[in-house]
DNA sequence: AAATCGGGGTG
DNA sequence: CACCCAGATTT
């Protein structure tokens, strides 16, 4: 359960001064237009710190399900601690962001070996566990245990920015510090939690990135981008990473009926996520060829029958990758394995229970519609 | 300070 | 397509 709140500090937000008029009017506005979200029915520290760990850098409608089907699997922080990481990083499957999953289970792992299983109650106590910054140390402190701890995410930066006509980029230091200054001044004092997620809640319902909703606003009164007339231009922009193509091959490799199913490594993209052989092809290289090599040279194969089925492409951030996908047979030998860390032959059926990533289901489904 | 890490919704 | 999302970690 919460506990009682600490003692705040000795200026409650008086309702005079612009803070305190501030925070009693976001207050107000949060408890009549909050929307009915999953996590915002409980005060246990476990689910919202499941529920904070998802939603980083994810959308509220994205993680709904993801909560739903995570608590009922992993219903505490011993459950997690016990449970297999594959399973963990199956709950986790398409939501992205796989080192979230396998911080969450190292954490949890140590809440039971080092706090009796009960999460810890302070934010500096939190953000020594892995996968919890200062961001989520800062959530889990003032929602879960009602603490006057202040949190910045993008929504937070994007209100503030606005309120106070902060004109730095939110992402330089200078920036940040005065974000964070601005958030803890203002959650000192009652209902840290429903304060904090009232900021995030007004900047992602009505001080929205384009067209905010200025006339809905509670705190329009005090809004300097309001009063410049442009609110839109804040937060002032940084700039955006080049997008590389990249173009790979995968194949599904068979052997006595079965195929081969490969695990990326615990670090880097789609870390500790199973995958099927393949790679990179290298500048100009034929996708024929670089199968052949790929194959050679990560899995330690001589393949024969190679047939193409197709291609799949995929959006990552900033990467646009062309997937052709191939199936084969692989004659004798071992398999060597270079640049992933475990590998298994296994049934089309448990192929499909294995977590992947998006990219590697479509190119399973692929494989699927064109064997029927 | 900049790069890396997924996936998906939105205008 | 560009932008952004209840960020954290590494370099």
């Amino acid at each position: 359960m919460a506990k009682a709140a600490q003692a705040t500090p000795a200026k409650p937000g008086r309702s005079g001064s612009p803070t305190g008029r501030a925070r009693g009017a976001l207050l107000r506005w949060y408890r009549r237009a909050r929307r009915d979200l999953p996590w915002r029915h409980t005060n246990d520290p476990y689910r919202v710190w499941i529920s904070e760990a998802m939603l980083q850098q994810t959308r509220v409608e994205t993680v709904i399900p993801y909560y739903h089907r995570f608590l009922d699997r992993f219903p505490d922080v011993a459950a997690l601690a016990g449970a297999e990481l594959d399973d963990v990083l199956g709950a986790w499957q398409g939501l992205g962001y796989y080192s979230r999953a396998r911080n969450l289970k190292r954490a949890a792992e140590h809440v039971v070996e080092c706090c009796g299983g009960e999460l810890p109650d302070t934010a500096d106590a939190l953000r020594e566990l892995p996968g919890v910054g200062r961001y989520t140390a800062g959530a889990v402190a003032s929602i879960a245990f009602d603490r006057p701890e202040p949190i910045v995410d993008g929504n937070v930066a994007r209100v503030l920015s606005r309120l106070h006509g902060l004109t730095e980029d939110p992402k330089s230091r200078a920036g940040q510090k005065r974000l964070w200054e601005e958030a803890e001044r203002l959650v000192r004092g009652r209902s840290p939690g429903d304060l904090n997620q009232a900021l995030m809640e007004l900047g992602a319902t009505v001080c929205t990135p384009r067209s905010p909703e200025c006339p809905r606003c509670p705190v329009r009164a005090d809004c300097v981008a309001l009063r410049g007339g442009d609110p839109e231009a804040l937060p002032a922009g940084g700039k955006r990473p080049k997008v590389r193509d990249i173009t790979a091959v995968a194949a599904l490799v068979e052997r006595r009926g079965r195929v081969l199913a490969v695990r990326r490594p615990e670090t880097g993209l789609l870390g500790g996520l199973w995958d099927l052989p393949g790679g990179d092809l290298t500048a100009s290289e034929d996708p024929d060829a670089g199968l052949e090599r790929t194959l050679r040279e990560r899995v330690g194969l001589e393949v024969g029958a190679v047939e193409p089925i197709g291609a799949v492409r995929h959006v990552f951030t900033h990467r646009r990758l062309s997937l052709h996908v191939y199936r084969c047979r692989a004659d004798a030998g071992r398999v060597r394995l270079d640049g992933f860390d475990s590998h298994r032959w296994v049934t089309d059926k448990a192929l499909a229970a294995l977590p992947a990533g998006n990219l590697t289901r479509k190119a399973l489904a692929l494989a699927e519609a064109k064997a029927s």
